[in-house]
DNA sequence: TAATAGTTTCAGTATTATTTGAAACATTGA
DNA sequence: TCAATGTTTCAAATAATACTGAAACTATTA
């Protein structure tokens, strides 16, 4: 396989992955062809490589930067925009859980915070709210987790957990 | 709010949460149907409660069953199936995370692990390197992670990780 | 300020995913 | 065996989502 097949396969690879877990294929393949690329591209080449329209490409650019796996770069003399992938894929991961959390695991917390205490005492209400409390505490120690965690952290877990469990 | 107040919204947000996460609303609802009911529910209970066809709910408690997050449970004296959710949101958390990295996972590790060996030392070519090498890193560093973890280690790792990153 | 280069928006269109419902299939027990 | 009851399948309909492309907008430079 030569590189530019192995590209080909890889964006195409990290749009399904993407799509499968609720990111827009396009905005994979945009993050995916960034990421392999040595120099930032334009809106143009990213246009043309993927086969996208231009507002296709604007706004999943623009997607991206919001969620900071992408940066704008400026290059001296140039008067248009190049975009350039955060390459390290720890922060990546990390970006990416963050964002997902603050946009729905937040919300959910807030609903089963909001559940807690309600009344009832039949075995129905009973069961619901055992379920809707263990939730919360999965759920809160997730968040917490997220929060806290950094690239060092994550990594000493990664050592830690792979060894401890071989 | 009353109990079958809180138990609509709980669906309606465990169904939003899911198909954030490209597990299909209907799916997801059925799961929160069964987790928040005391006793197990047939096909048509569950027809009935949330507003789908026969079809749909079917398909979405077969499906469910794959993944573990649902038993068939007989009732005596029953012709028909009951179904129950798996009640322990550990078990959910796990079992959820780990038929998701057989699908989806597994295939990209599969891929990087063919792009490691592709000749080529242009700097296009070493970049695109060191980027897969990094991701295959990563997600087979999660592969393991999954494939070992049990509830006491998800546990023991909550906890020592909330307590030392406080 | 006018021409040019570049960016963003958004209504319409296309694509993909989900759901329905009816028919086929299976199982039970009279 | 055959009616009755329950389950599964799947083609077609519907709904949700993503994409296009042209027009509007903005910034830059001569």
């Amino acid at each position: 396989m030569t590189i530019p097949e192995a590209k080909d396969r890889f964006i195409e690879a990290w749009g399904a992955f993407g799509s499968a877990w609720g990111i827009n294929r396009s905005m994979a393949q945009v993050h995916a062809l960034l990421l392999i690329s040595h120099d930032p591209l334009s809106t143009e080449d990213v246009m043309e490589q993927l086969n996208i329209s231009r507002g296709n490409a604007n706004m999943n650019l623009r997607a991206l930067i919001d969620w900071s796996l992408v940066r704008r770069v400026l290059k001296p003399g140039e008067r248009r925009e190049f975009f350039e992938a955060e390459k390290d894929v720890w922060k990546v991961a990390t970006h990416i859980t963050r964002e997902r959390k603050k946009r729905e695991l937040e919300p959910l917390i807030r609903l089963l915070d909001e559940l807690e205490d309600i009344p009832g005492a039949t075995p129905e209400a009973k069961s619901f709210k055992k379920m809707t409390r263990d939730l919360h505490d999965l759920t809160t120690r997730l968040d917490t987790l997220l929060d806290h965690s950094t690239r060092r952290d994550v990594q000493w877990f990664v050592k830690a957990a792979t060894t401890l469990l071989k």
